[in-house]
DNA sequence: TTCCGATAGTGGGGTCGCAAT
DNA sequence: ATTGCGACCC
DNA sequence: CACTATCGGAA
């Protein structure tokens, strides 16, 4: 059993964390998951701009359950965190389910996923004629075409009125919640969090619209195109240039890096959008190489029970630690670099913590005898957005 | 025969929300 | 009010 | 996100 969270109509307050710990805001600005729950997202919107004195006096006390934690059930009663809902105290009307169906099955909806372009066997395949585009490091994000914004797996983004009732009806997008370039965990924690009032600063990077799957991607952009006219709102299409050949690739690579960016998308010309991974879309990302010092190592879990689930290691400066758990097949996990032994190591970037992002294990080193930092070249930190 | 596609299952950093302290 | 953990994002 | 381990069918 859990607490009760009382709700009043005058005063607008829960006894929640996210609630609580919204300081620095006046009281009539914010917002919790729960008063969404019970009010709805529009009248939470309407209210914080302005307090409503028409409102109804009526004091509201919901019992909060047990979170539903799992995967969202066959039940098209879907997004009740409040398990019981004898317990919703309310007379009558207002049970507002903003979520409707769609919900494809356990799961969510299939998008169109990316295959890994290799940069080394430049002989198995020519991206000449294909299309390019940045690689946005922000949050994926499906527009059912009605009422809601999903996540890769088909979790509902709770995103706020004004934000949803700009997006168009009718035509089903996909594409890329962003702030900008080295953002992502900024945007990460805007989109997930219910209460934010950063909603505002989120793009909706768009670069596919699967209602219209089955025309050819050119198409399918130039309507998006039409739909979206350049710089005017926060939906933008993705620019794409075609392709000259390898060159151009890896010279628009370099030239995307240089700008912090994450690495660029390739579509296939003329491709369907397929509900699925597929070879008409390919990225590409830089990773750079560095050494580890092994402090410790961490059991692994389930099927790994007995071996290495992964390496505590340091950075040069012998202090900095993170693991590297990814990379090893099972007899190196059974056989793992010993403590104190020096490993090269992959990965995308630091993070603003000063360590490596997706990290992977690349080998043990024998030749050095201390860890060394990669040497990352200087972000030009062009003030333009992408 | 080899290769490829799809699935299942491990692991990382970071954040939010919830439960326990 | 603080901490820890699971479930998400990548 | 990264990766490895399998399996069955395509190449």
């Amino acid at each position: 059993m859990s607490a009760t969270h009382s709700f009043d109509v005058d005063a607008y307050s829960c006894n929640c964390m996210a609630w609580t710990l919204t300081k620095g805001r006046p009281k009539e600005d914010r917002s919790c998951k729960h008063l969404r729950q019970v009010l709805g997202d529009e009248h939470e919107d309407a209210r914080r701009k302005y307090a409503e004195p028409g409102a109804q006096k009526r004091a509201i006390t919901v019992g909060r359950g047990r979170r539903p934690a799992r995967e969202v059930d066959e039940d098209d009663e879907l997004d009740d965190p409040f398990g019981d809902k004898e317990n919703f105290g309310m007379a009558g009307e207002q049970a507002p389910p903003p979520a409707k169906k769609k919900k494809d099955r356990k799961g969510g909806i299939e998008l169109l996923l990316a295959k890994k372009l290799d940069l080394a066997d430049k002989a198995k395949k020519d991206p000449t004629g294909w299309w390019i585009s940045e690689k946005l490091d922000g949050v994926r994000a499906y527009w059912d075409g009605e009422s809601q914004l999903w996540s890769r797996v088909g979790n509902p983004f709770s995103a706020p009125a004004d934000f949803i009732n700009k997006l168009p009806q009718g035509h089903e997008l996909d594409g890329e919640l962003f702030l900008g370039r080295d953002r992502f965990d900024e945007t990460s924690g805007i989109v997930r969090s219910m209460n934010s009032p950063r909603w505002s600063d989120i793009r909706y990077m768009v670069f596919d619209i699967p209602s219209k799957g089955s025309e050819p991607f050119e198409a399918r952009q130039r309507f998006l195109e039409e739909l979206f006219p350049r710089a005017k709102g926060f939906i933008r299409v993705v620019e794409q240039e075609k392709c000259d050949g390898w060159d151009h690739l890896e010279e628009k690579l370099e030239q995307v890096r240089s700008l912090g960016g994450e690495g660029l998308m390739l579509r296939q010309p003329k491709s369907k959008y397929e509900h699925k991974r597929s070879n008409t879309l390919l990225k590409v990302k830089t990773f750079h190489d560095a050494e580890a010092r092994v402090v410790s190592h961490e059991p692994g879990k389930g099927r790994l029970e007995g071996l290495v689930g992964s390496l505590v290691c340091v950075m040069e400066d012998e202090k900095t630690e993170f693991k590297v758990g990814s990379g090893f097949d099972d007899a190196r996990r059974a056989n793992p670099p010993p403590v104190g032994a020096i490993i090269t190591y992959r990965f995308q970037d630091l993070t603003k913590a000063g360590v490596p992002r997706f990290p992977t294990f690349v080998g043990e080193r024998f030749d050095v005898t201390g860890p060394k930092d990669a040497v990352l070249l200087e972000k030009n930190t062009g003030e333009q957005e992408a």
